[in-house]
DNA sequence: AATGAATGAGAATTCATTCAT
DNA sequence: AATGAATGAATTCTCATTCAT
């Protein structure tokens, strides 16, 4: 018991590195799923395909490899998708175009994991690791679309860009989201609709 | 098994009632602090001063408990939110204040059960009753804020009211969630009046 | 608490009587259908149309009500059957027809109680008391049994009554029930023909 | 819930073969000693000297398990009996030998698990799985026994084997079972004359 | 490195019985 | 006498985690 023994192991070669892929892939599945709580250790080694043994030599717990998932992929995504609003805004483009481009490269990523999304959110409730991580990509997030947002310069009509920021992101984020879960009565098309005007005449002269 | 015995106790006298809504009362304190998956039966019946069996003998499991919970205390405050948004606006107020009043009210009724309304969110995603229910309670939402939009007639240049009025709701409820829940580093002042500003421009010619 | 307090009531008059016997019926009926381990207290006083309160002022508890069941009714019940065998022989009637009414007296008293009866056997092996009581009647029985073996006095050709009367008592009853609760690929008659047959030709010259 | 993770292990090693084993050899030992509805699956793991985790690691419940007792082991000893019943008949022993053989036989296999034996008698009635084992193995033993009186041809006096051979397994296995669970005041050499006796009478020319 | 068997604390649930009204 | 609400010990069962091989 000399100290410096590492509990979980940490893959050097690329078969552990694999394997790791492979049970946060296994994980992503389940936890959308059937939720955080809803998923045991044994399925998701099962459907990653190695034994629990194994699960537990590359994760310590449970919620470890929640906070990998979230902080490995969806910091992916969310970087992506930043890069992504950011590629068409210009002088040449519309500014309702560009709105609309925003909306959707968000809705995109969304649609990558969108119960897991909310899984941490109910997650980070309960349990401050999962509360600082998120706080830690939202804030993240805000800069970046903060630094998207003075892009447009003097063609805004807000003058406090730090709360635009992040009251444009939940309006979009929100929307997307009940969009997605849930069968509206009301067609997608009229939501985005209804959601880029909102957005256009609030941000722009 | 054995025919007729009702499983869960339909409370013929006030002791009964009284106990049952010792139960709820116990467990929205409960869930609010250690959400859904953090609170068990024991503590529940502890909290409320009760035995586990009576915890049993009037939900069925802790599933139910919740969804009483719901559907008999957050529908009414639902209504009630309703009937104070609609108290105030008038021809004689201004269209920003009746906006603000709009946003107070919901926070209000947010700061009732904060923790508990998201707990329903992160739970209507397993379980296909808690979605029912969920979707009941917001359709009831969704109509009554319909027919609130509907009082300002020609002043509004918005055209589908429907969409409208959820992606309002949206908006408002997901930045007075952020803004309970996290230490902003943005003030209340400052997020309110962003989302007062975008909605008044949103809705009014 | 001054010694004398009687815990279960007896009853004195007709309603109280009436009661009770409408909790044994219901007893009976709940015992027969899922057995006494899958029978409870609280549906037993339901059927009966009794608070469970009421049920615990009749039978110290459920095993009291059991025997009350078993010692009262299927006692009648045997005693009545015993009779019935007696009456028939005579030197006028066959010994044929003498075994099969006897075996038919056996086959109807068993329809009125089937599945209870053997949960008595099944009972008789875990509790002293259900033991003694089975014993009891059992005794009984096989007294009243060899007496009426006795009646054929001479035309018999064993020896041991008392073996030949458990020997036999015990063919009928077993084929009896596997009659009575099986679907049998053989008839009722060809299996009544059988042991008819058999016991004819073991006791008679 | 989740897919494809089998619920009850399947021991692939020795040592889990040897651990359901173990779980088995406990159960038979309680289940005889105090009845299925008088052990509990503590005890059984106690008994094993396993965890609870494990007894349900390997049988979904007690009911299983008691099934894989029953079709397990008793499966194996109604064969062997059955292949013992058969060694015996010839021509040159004495038919009233085979007949105090078979009954001999009978009731050895009886004495290793006698009350184990009637607590599947006693669980059939209120469980259609035990039932159908119970069905199963029954069948099979009558189809066997069957067999062993038709070795006898022509010198049988009875038509209907089939009838006659349902007719006597019961007498054999009720007289057997009586007097290995209780005192009878008639010494088990009265009882087995008798029984030998009508079997011999009714079998034979 | 990997496996999967084993663990046991703890959660869910039942039900015989008592007690307040 | 009667009711049905309340009790809580006992039981079933799960699952995160550890350990022997």
């Amino acid at each position: 018991m000399g100290g410096t023994v590492l509990k979980t192991r940490i893959p050097q070669q690329k078969r552990g590195i694999k394997t790791r892929n492979r049970i946060i892939a296994a994980a992503r599945i389940l936890f959308s799923r059937d939720g955080y709580h809803g998923t045991n250790a044994k399925e998701i080694a099962a459907k990653a395909g190695v034994s629990v043994g194994s699960f537990y030599a590359y994760f310590k717990d449970k919620k470890e490899l929640f906070m990998a998932l979230t902080h490995g992929h969806m910091k992916q995504e969310i970087l992506s998708m930043l890069d992504r609003i950011k590629e068409l805004p210009s002088e040449k483009v519309g500014k309702k175009e560009t709105v609309r481009h925003m909306i959707q490269v968000i809705a995109d990523t969304h649609d990558q994991s969108p119960e897991l999304y909310r899984e941490i959110e109910a997650l980070k409730y309960s349990d401050a690791d999962i509360l600082a991580l998120h706080d830690e990509i939202n804030a993240y997030f805000n800069e970046q679309f903060i630094s998207f947002l003075e892009m447009f310069e003097d063609r805004l009509r807000i003058t406090d860009v730090r709360a635009a920021a992040r009251v444009i992101a939940g309006s979009v984020e929100e929307t997307i989201h009940s969009l997605r879960l849930f069968d509206s009565p009301i067609s997608e098309k009229r939501m985005i609709d209804a959601l880029a005007d909102m957005i256009h005449r609030y941000l722009f002269k």
